[in-house]
RNA sequence: AGGGCUGUAGCCAAGUGGUAAGGCAUCUGGUUUUGAUCCAGUGUACCGCAGGUUCGAAUCCUGCCAGCCCUGCCA
């Protein structure tokens, strides 16, 4: 695939997960490397789940193999189409090609029932009539054992017969399900006859009425698998006693008990600081309306990431840099922020906006503004030249003048001092006017016109740099600054985690961007020189929004 | 009568008996028309703790401690 560029081809990234692909290649247990990306349906994919696109179709290229993007479908109460054709969309932006057709699990619907019946034959399977709380009483506890169904040691020919008209709708939801005959000793409360299939009057968004029964996610997911010839199955820590039920089908179904049929291995889950991290969650505050979407761009989601102006290279680089491990840890902001930034860097062209406008009179300058080629990048002269403007009436940021200096380590303008102005010439502050609130309209200014693309030619040392943006061809723009979501590091230690959102997590800033940004792009990354990274909004429409993705980094304003 | 996992610098993470990679962050210089970038430096990590085996242990053994996960007809 396309994103591999020299530079990480010179050093894989190490894992525990490519260390087993390693040993079964070497072993020839398998020939080959196949995995998958399963999610279900029902919300967003989050940067969580970038990690494990990452790391599925990552594995896929490495090793010169195949990943399936898979619709784990088997509850279609909680899955919706809306949700399918987002996930798509968010794969195939993160640079990835799934193998063939999209799958769904639902696509085995048929097998799973055949696969069903022959454990009914084997009598490892049998249909129970407990209620859900029964069924609870008799599971036992983490410290007792459970006791057996009464229904355990109906015969497989009863049992299919009941399983049969399961399956016809002649019993109502929650009044029985197929159950795997297991342990119920087990120390493993899932090997305790957890439920394979249970009865749902429920429309399926990819099978419409067929069914009445669905699998449930253990007796489907490994099936899924194996019929997929999925080699290495992939999924986070909370699966690990799963793990044991996922062997336990697979070993006793005739198709697939081989040694070289699918495997699961499990890795730890994101989470990030100031953010969280689950579907639920993330639908909550959807549904609060505590943001205004799933691709908010204060949503770790991959559609509020894209809005925001989070690259693909970036979150696959972030990915990278993570690592996959089995530790339960939480990482910083600052992996993903330097991640984008190296991109960003790289690939944004650079232009010039006033967040916060304050007007600026050259008073000797006289006539029409002066056309100026500034580079688009200053260490990348492929990248070319574009137009910017210097005339009588400039904006610069307020923050970027003070009446009186502070100290001799202050670089921008003050009274009576010069200053660089980016792209242009030097200026002097000379005087300035204010409104009867105090605050400064404008600052009359002078400049030396023998200072463009030039250091002064009497040798002194002018220091500071600021941007500005000339007012004749200067574009009104709106600037969403975004900061975290939410005020304390992990917001789900919290009793009310929606109590702890950060209520200055957008500002908006009304200003003016250079003229080369009038027909700028959604999403497209410009670095607003000295303001961070930007993208137009890809739901502004004709007005200038811009939203920060992520500000310069700043080793200043700290000291 | 519980079981499954995990503990390596502030954060992430290599390491699989031979003397602790790398990234992020931090700090210090240098370059710079972005206080950015770039470049060069910058860390006493009781390798969770305590014992043991060994010429040698982050790696093997024993015992503790801490954190996470498991009692859905969710995934």
């Amino acid at each position: 695939m396309s994103h591999h560029d020299n530079s990480d081809t010179l050093s894989r990234p190490v894992n525990f997960i490519r260390n087993i692909i390693d040993d079964d290649l070497a072993s020839h247990k398998h020939d080959h490397v196949h995995t998958r990306f399963p999610p279900e349906p029902n919300g967003y994919l989050h940067i969580g789940h970038a990690k494990s696109i990452c790391l599925n179709f990552g594995l896929a290229q490495d090793y010169q193999g195949e990943c399936n993007l898979r619709f784990d479908d088997t509850n279609p109460s909680k899955e919706e189409v809306e949700y399918i054709e987002a996930i798509k969309k968010d794969v195939a932006w993160l640079g990835f090609e799934w193998s063939g057709e999209p799958k769904f699990s639902s696509n085995y619907f048929d097998q799973f029932y055949g696969y069903a019946v022959e454990l009914i034959e084997k009598g490892l399977a049998y249909v129970c009539f407990l209620n859900a709380e029964e069924t609870r009483a008799y599971r036992g506890s983490l410290t007792e054992a459970g006791k057996d169904s009464p229904y355990r040691d109906t015969s497989p020919e009863e049992n299919l017969a009941l399983f049969s008209k399961m399956k016809n709708g002649d019993f109502k939801e929650g009044e029985c399900v197929l159950r795997a005959k297991i342990d119920m000793a087990s120390s493993f409360m899932c090997l305790r006859d957890p439920a394979l299939y249970r009865v749902r009057f429920e429309h399926h968004h990819q099978t419409g009425d067929a069914w009445c029964i669905y699998p449930m996610y253990d007796f489907a997911h490994c099936i899924s698998d194996a019929i997929e010839g999925i080699t290495h199955s992939l999924c986070t820590l909370e699966f690990q006693d799963n793990r044991r039920l996922y062997d336990w089908v697979l070993d006793h179904l005739e198709d697939f008990n081989r040694p070289d049929r699918p495997h699961q291995y499990e890795f730890s889950r994101l989470n990030l600081e100031y953010t969280v991290m689950s579907k639920r969650k993330l639908h909550q505050l959807v549904d609060d309306n505590l943001v205004s979407g799933w691709d908010d761009p204060r949503m770790p989601t991959i559609s509020g990431l894209r809005r925001r102006g989070y690259t693909p290279a970036s979150l696959r680089d972030f990915a990278e840099r993570i690592g996959i491990s089995k530790v339960d840890s939480m990482t910083g902001m600052d992996i993903l922020e330097a991640s984008v930034r190296d991109d960003l860097n790289k690939v944004a062209p650079r232009s010039m906006a006033v967040l916060d406008p304050v007007k600026v009179v050259i008073e000797n300058f006289e006539g029409e503004p002066l056309s100026i080629q500034a580079p688009v990048h200053p260490q990348n002269e492929a990248m070319g030249k574009r137009e910017i403007f210097f005339g009588r009436e400039l904006y610069i940021d307020r923050a970027d003048f003070l009446e009186v200096a502070p100290n001799g380590k202050y670089q921008r303008l003050a009274l009576d001092k010069e200053v660089r102005l980016r792209n242009a010439f030097i200026i002097k502050a000379l005087r300035v006017e204010k409104d009867e609130a105090g605050k400064i309209t404008t600052i009359y200014a002078s400049y030396d016109p023998e200072t463009l693309g030039k250091k002064p030619a009497d040798g002194r040392k002018v220091k500071g740099v600021i941007h500005f943006v000339e007012a004749s061809h200067a574009l009104p723009a709106v600037f969403r600054l975004y900061d975290r979501l939410f005020t304390v590091e992990n917001p789900v230690k919290e009793p009310d985690f929606e109590a702890v959102i950060n209520t200055e997590s957008l500002v908006v800033k009304q200003g003016f961007v250079e003229v080369g940004l009038a027909n700028s792009e959604p999403e497209k990354a410009y670095q607003f020189e000295r303001e961070g990274y930007f993208c137009r909004d890809n739901q502004s429409g004709d007005v200038q929004v811009y939203n920060r993705t992520v500000a310069l980094r700043d080793t200043w304003s700290k000291k």
